[in-house]
DNA sequence: ATGTATTTTCATTTAATACTGAAAATACGA
DNA sequence: TCGTATTTTCAGTATTAAATGAAAATACAT
């Protein structure tokens, strides 16, 4: 009896452990489709369904991948601010867990890629804007109104999302869900 | 007087074709930096700034890139939406237009994004729920959980997303910003 | 049908990106 | 201080993605 039920239990985390290796995977590859490092969205992946905290060595071992690409890509994720590093007491070896709560994944994603992608946007367009300024020909009056209308666009964007990721709570989807026609 | 005339209007016409190359070679960075194929980005960029139809050869001069680079990037643009082919009568050549309009532009990557990235996600995430049903363990559940919650937050993403694309018209960012605190 | 303009394909080359593994640097306990 | 565990760096290599250019296919006028 005892023994069944350990063959059970076996064959049971041996399913989830399927499951965690397909989410790894799948994971990744569906942020190469994001233009996201496929390995730093496994890493990623790894440890949104592990429910400890693991260590470089770990993450190696269990993506088959050397130590300089993990560190790399822990590193990385630290700096998205996606994964925290984290010391246990009289433990040498540093840790790493990622953010779970996926409202606060979702606001940590948009305010980088606001940072680093929306913003940079902006400023080539005004740039581009101030160099056309003065101009007078239909050609430029052209340029002109286009370039407005798209700086015009990404900063109204932009707005609307530090507002929506401002709150820091996941209500405003949802409510935003019931409004909108 | 005219001569003088002359020559200021060449000094404009200068001043535009570099803020406008500006804009392409810059475009094309902010692509890559979003994933984007470099010269895809570019050529998009030109048939934006660019107020008539170009054929492929006008982009290749353009842009100093091959044929074969030029046709593929084009087409490819053609499959998102994002650019038109438009046949001139009594002429054999095929010439390009991009879509204008800064809001018809972002429904159509919204959409695609949404069909290419999005749900793909989502089919990958209730392939792991399944894989999982039935667990009973606690590392289970807790798997469970996970992927259950990203799952159950990408949908509501596109549902909000579908909704916002769905009216074709600009208004709904402006009214959000007004009533987001 | 034949010739010509135009588009499409694709084997090859080139460029960009990611990964490895080992050495160097650092941190820390004894 | 010395020795060891751990992290970091980085030159070299591998992999993947993009671009070239020329040949093949297609479309159309005569």
């Amino acid at each position: 009896m005892e023994k069944t039920r350990t063959k059970e239990q076996l064959a049971e985390a041996a399913q989830l452990d399927v499951a965690r290796d397909e989410f790894v995977t799948q994971w990744g590859t569906i942020g190469s489709a994001w233009g996201i490092n496929r390995t730093m969205a496994q890493i990623h992946a790894l440890l949104i369904v592990t429910p400890h905290a693991l260590t470089t060595d770990e993450v190696m071992d269990e993506l088959k991948i050397s130590r300089g690409n993990a560190h790399t890509n822990l590193r990385e994720l630290v700096g998205w601010g996606l994964v925290r590093s984290v010391v246990r007491k009289g433990e040498r070896k540093e840790y790493f867990e990622a953010e779970k709560d996926v409202w606060k994944m979702f606001c940590i994603i948009v305010r980088e890629r606001k940072r680093r992608e929306i913003r940079p946007a902006i400023n080539v367009l005004k740039d581009c804007i101030d160099r056309a300024d003065g101009l007078k020909s239909p050609d430029a009056l052209a340029f002109t109104k286009q370039t407005k209308a798209l700086c015009e666009f990404m900063e109204m964007a932009d707005g609307v999302l530090s507002k929506v990721v401002r709150s820091e709570q996941s209500t405003i989807i949802p409510w935003a869900l019931k409004f909108l026609k």
